[in-house]
Order: C-alpha cells, then sequence, then structure tokens
DNA sequence: GAGCATACATACATGTATGTAGGTTTCCAG
DNA sequence: CTGGAAACCTACATACATGTATGTATGCTC
C-alpha cells in the first residue's frame, strides 16, 4: 500500500536502482583508487558493491563510461564540498588556504586517488576520459590561477611564478601530500596548507591556521 | 684482428649486448611514464627502442622483470645525481633544498613519471614490483627524514609534523610540482623549491636561492 | 672458415577481461 | 493475481597481451 497517495507513491522501483547505481559508483571510485584504471576489473567492482557485472552494465554502457560517471560525480562533490570554502573569504590567499584544506579533508574518503590515477594514465591522451579529465582539471586551473592573480593585485599574495604555472604547481603539491599521507589525520591538513603557503609565497609563520 | 692484444679484445658481443639492452630499458621508462603499467605493451616497447619482443624476452625474463630493471636503473642514477648534490652542504636545510632543485632537474627527462606511475599502480600491493618500489620509497623517506631531524636539531628547520610524515609529504609535494609541471623550466625547479620551503618551514623568503 | 654461442625474429598457445545475449527474479499496474 | 517491464544474473563470444617455442642471423673461438 503507497502511504502518501499522491502522484509519487514513494517509487521502489527508482529507488532500488538508484541505490544500485550509488553502490556502483563508489566501488568504482575505489577501485581506481587502489587499482586505476587499466587495473581495474569490472567483476571486482560489481562484487564489491555486492553486485554482479550485469547489474553493471545495465546501469553503465562500459568500463569507459563507468569511469566517466566517477568523474562527473567527484567533480560535483568537489565543488559543493571543497570549492565553495574559497566563497565568502575575506583575501585570495584565506581562499586558497580553506581551500588547501578542505581538500585534505576532502581527500581523506578513499575515492580521492580516483581523479589522480585517471589523470596519470589518461592525461593528454585522445580518450573520453582524458579529454574529460582534462576539461575539469582546465577549469579548475583557470579557477586557482585567477585566485592566485586576484591575490597579488589585492596584496594578499607576493609576485611570484606566471599564475598558471604556480596554480599547476600549487595542485600537483596538494595532490601529491594528500596521496603521500594518505588521509593521516591531523598531519595532512597542517602539511598541505604548508605546502600551498610554500607554492604560493604566503607567510610561513607557523601561527596562521588553526581554523 | 683484436687491436689490444690483452684479455679483453674489446668484445664487439658485449657491447651490442649492452646496447641492445639500454635502449629497451630507456624505452620501458618512456613507456612506463606514458601509460603505466598495465597499459604497457611489451611490443610497442620493444618497437620503441628498435626491436621486437623477441630480443625483450632475451634480454629480461619477462614484463615484470623489466619494470624491476627500470627501478633499479633509477635508483641508482637518482642517488648519483641527485642524492650526491646533500653531501658537502653547509646546513641540513641546503642539502633539503639541492635535492629539491636536482630532483627537479633530473625529473625534467621523461623517465620521471615512471616511478610515479609504478608507484600507484603497485605501492602497498604484495607484488615484486610493489615491495621492489616501497622498499626504495622507503629507504628514501628514512634519509630524508633523518636529514630533516639533524636539521631541527641544529636549527636551521624549524620544528613541526614528525619528521617522517614531514618527509613524506615533502616527497609526495615534490612529486606533485615535477608532474604537474612537466620538466617545464625553468619554473620547474622555482617552484619546487618553493614547495620544499613551504613543508619543511624553511625561510619562505625570495631571496633563498639563485645557486 | 668450421663449429658454436649469443642476439634477435617469428609463430603459436594460454589466460584473462570486456562486451553481449538469453534467462530469472523483483516490482508495479490494472 | 496476472501481465509486463524493469533490475539483475549466468553463459558465451571476442579481443588482446603475455609468455613460450622454434627458427634465423650475427659474431666469437679455434
Amino acid at each position: 500500500m503507497t502511504p502518501a497517495a499522491a502522484k509519487r507513491p514513494r517509487s521502489t522501483q527508482a529507488e532500488r536502482s538508484a541505490r544500485s547505481r550509488s553502490a556502483l559508483l563508489e566501488a568504482a571510485a575505489r577501485g581506481l583508487s587502489r587499482h586505476g584504471y587499466a587495473n581495474l576489473v569490472l567483476e571486482d567492482v560489481a562484487r564489491d558493491a555486492g553486485y554482479t557485472r550485469g547489474a553493471l552494465y545495465h546501469q553503465f554502457k562500459g568500463k569507459e563510461d563507468l569511469a566517466l560517471a566517477v568523474l562527473e560525480w567527484v567533480d560535483e562533490t568537489w565543488w559543493s564540498e571543497v570549492g565553495a570554502l574559497a566563497e565568502g573569504q575575506p583575501s585570495a590567499a584565506a581562499g586558497l588556504r580553506a581551500l588547501a584544506r578542505g581538500h585534505a579533508v576532502y581527500c581523506r574518503r578513499d575515492i580521492a586517488g580516483a581523479m589522480m590515477t585517471l589523470r596519470i594514465e589518461f592525461s593528454g591522451k585522445d580518450h573520453p576520459v582524458g579529454r574529460t579529465i582534462d576539461g575539469n582539471v582546465k577549469i579548475l586551473l583557470k579557477y586557482c590561477a585567477q585566485l592566485i592573480e586576484a591575490g597579488r593585485t589585492e596584496g594578499s599574495i607576493p609576485p611570484g611564478p606566471p599564475a598558471i604555472e604556480a596554480a599547476s604547481a600549487w595542485l600537483g603539491a596538494m595532490e601529491g601530500v594528500v596521496m603521500a599521507l594518505a588521509g593521516r589525520a591531523p598531519h595532512d591538513e597542517e602539511l598541505v596548507a604548508r605546502a600551498t603557503a610554500g607554492v604560493l609565497g604566503l607567510d610561513g609563520s607557523l601561527a596562521q591556521q588553526q581554523e
């Protein structure tokens, strides 16, 4: 019996599908983090999510489609959970610092490495996944570069290498640090912040944080 | 006629073999950088070096053995070309700075990514390549952590997170930066130095280098 | 230069992972 | 409660890369 007699009687079929899809996506992200794309075997992904390859092929067109879905999902969650932190900060430097700490926290989940591995495997390649990831990174880079330039003109960030190179290096450094520390709180946050300060030339004094 | 009548008449056979081996190793490193281990197809490696798979299987026991040889080769060249820079520096901080810059220069070759991809694919896995790479990284980490601790006791490096975490983060940051900049001189060197200063808490003043 | 070993090439067998097709269960509608 | 369409599973076909086995050429030794 459908509790609320309205138009949508809380359809269980759609819910079921959505749950499966989420579980598969999460398992795929974990698998990508750990094994990369090439070593990712779909049967393991499906089993990890509690299904078989049949379910996976019902939800996604194939391996590539699955990877693209993961990318899209990561991109969305990153901007809503991390990117949003930069908004409403007093200065561009503060915004970048917030991004750094937020990124470290965000990457404590095991989905963190998915972007990294996909980027390493596909960046610069003429492949749908490569193009997507390069597109996402490009947008992110542009955003960060703008923040850096804004900070330099307003004076909260000292001069240095071209903003795009600096942004590129900064993102790379963050990825490297969170990867190396693999979510070992609380030092991951602290050290990402330090790396940020170093790359951008912010004051390296030890008393800038403790949010 | 053998020019020098001594014991070793300048054997051409050994030379030939060594040349082939070097060419294959270099091609393998390039291939690993670009495609990773799983996507590395040995026929391409061999062709890239000017041979066929037959030659490769004559020189190496197989794919795994090839990867291990690359690892060994990278490890040796790194310590002789980069690691040596830390020796004879006035302070531990100076040594670490030298390592950073040296690493950036070292990574301008396309062999740079080989370690990275192998690490991502195998680190922490129960696999010969994984064990080897983890072993190499562990030694490197220990070395860097010792430098950091030495610097802290002698006063050239301010206090901070535990030395091992700091060393881990530092290496990760360097990898990330050189990866992101992909040898775009001269900013790679500058930005690796900045990241180093940030993570280790060295003076972020802009006038520390120009070696 | 005959005999032999090493370096290298070609051809085949095996394993494995993807993708597809055909069946089975679960859920909702009338 | 019965028809039907989903979500899902099992079985099969295909592709591809590794590894091995066999063949050829080049260089060394006597």
